[in-house]
DNA sequence: ACTATTCCTGACGCAGCGTCAGAATTGACT
DNA sequence: AGTCAATTCTGACGCTGCGTCAGGAATAGT
């Protein structure tokens, strides 16, 4: 399993050149080229993902496509789950700037709760092929055949969402927001939202004729089932349904201004996991 | 796409024998072996499955195991796909019987819902399997070349199971036991315990090192939180923690002994989807 | 211009899917 | 116990696609 290994290194510079202090470093041509090459490679595989799940990703089929020999592509990522996650953690980098994005306008914990599960919802809606590769990743048979490195970068990017919940939940339980019954962690309410969430989109996604059940918008749904089970925990304040429909409008369009649907397909996310590397996938 | 058809036909029998009024119509030799081995074929693929998805799941490698030629086995499955809605088939057959074995030691409206969350986890727990089997199905690669045949029974075991908890719903709405907000169906409802136990169970069985995050008993955190979703709704009587675990001891040891886990692999359930057919699937 | 390093290529070996012509088996009826 | 049509089984075949690697091409340092 042993790849021919490509050390990072920066393209020589004269010596009085100061190094601007942001991430971006002069790149040689070459070194540009391959990563640009990189996000292309992304950009073609996400639709091949979406359509046909892992096996519907040909590393034959990109090279084809883009007019470069296979080895090429395996180059840049050593097997079709290494794209996968690739794919994978832009959409929680996507996920994660939707959460923030979302919270900043609320000042109540109850309304930042409220205000991420629109970000949920926003994301399923305007990134919803990023939401189908992101359940993908989560089957052993990916998750085993990637890296280290990339599983690690994922992982983090998850801990942070959760991480920003959990954030929330203390605070409200610090501001008397909320008070836990007997036995109860905050962990143990913010699992019940992510699962509610969680659960209900991918429901929505993969059930075919939720409406013939009686469920017309999944979304609308699953929000109010989100502020059900905060009013079962007391978490004030309690649920106001003309309120909540103003939070709602506002949220989505802040989300809209603050997270265009164009940043998905932008190289700005992918430079976080393709730092210094040069080729040959660590 | 045309196969040679297969068409069912009994063996013949003297006139004056009266067939017994039950399902089992006597067989062939010849038949009873296919169905043995249409048998035996789930029951080689399951672990492959459960160990590596779609891909994981090779007909090469059951023709080998099992001393036959691939074209054989392509007599009873016309494609992977097909074998892995016929397992998703007996895993919601089983289920089904869960949720019914639930439910009849039960009273209350709420306790229903109670015992039928049991059977969920109890699911999760011993038939663990067949769970991660259920969920592969509903990707739309898999449900799109399995047949339209499989595909409708399949999704009649699902309306069963939703049915059922639906029918609770209406039922506890009219005894009283629930009363819904202005503008909520019971279809909601259900839709959020739904979402949230369906939820929670893809993230723990999914989701490496949850207890990281403050989640050590992911079932009883699931538990306890469609209970406060449930006193979300004020659907009486409100959540009791003495009673509750008490239910929770005597449906638990109930199912284990009216569901054992052997049922998932005999042959009793794979009858229902394997009707008259002979061979050559439909 | 020379050389070392890095990068690109495409043929190769392998595994697995689904097909199908022909061999083998079955069983109904002499 | 023989005949024959229908059914079932077989395995070689064509094909797609993965991941590898020896060798050729490009690049950059001096």
């Amino acid at each position: 399993m042993r790849h021919r290994n490509g050390n990072a290194k920066s393209p020589t510079r004269s010596p009085g050149t100061t190094r601007p202090a942001s991430v971006s470093v002069p790149l040689t041509p070459k070194q540009a080229e391959i990563r640009s090459r990189e996000i292309r490679i992304l950009q073609q595989a996400r639709p091949m993902v979406v359509r046909g799940g892992l096996s519907g990703l040909s590393m034959e089929a990109i090279a084809k496509k883009m007019s470069y020999a296979k080895g090429t592509i395996y180059n840049h990522f050593s097997c079709k789950e290494e794209i996968l996650l690739a794919l994978a953690i832009q959409a929680n980098e996507i996920r994660l700037r939707l959460f923030e994005s979302a919270i900043e306008g609320q000042q109540r914990s109850r309304d930042k709760i409220a205000a991420i599960g629109v970000a949920c919802e926003d994301f399923c809606h305007r990134f919803d092929d990023l939401f189908g590769i992101d359940a993908m990743v989560r089957h052993v048979t990916v998750w085993e055949k990637a890296s280290e490195q990339r599983r690690e970068t994922l992982a983090d990017c998850e801990q942070r969402c959760m991480g920003l919940v959990a954030r929330i939940g203390h605070e409200a339980v610090a501001t008397g927001d909320l008070t836990l019954p007997p036995n109860r962690a905050v962990e143990d309410v913010v699992f019940g939202l992510w699962s509610l969430t969680y659960g209900g989109s991918i429901i929505e996604q993969t059930s075919p004729g939720l409406d013939q059940i009686g469920i017309q918008d999944a979304f609308a749904a699953i929000r109010r089932n989100c502020h059900a089970l905060m009013d079962g925990y007391h978490w004030h304040p309690l649920y106001d349904d003309q309120q909540d429909r103003r939070l709602v409008r506002r949220v989505r369009s802040a989300l809209k201004r603050r997270v265009p649907r164009s940043l998905a397909e932008d190289d700005l996310f992918s430079e976080s996991h393709l730092q210094g590397r040069e080729l040959k996938h660590g």
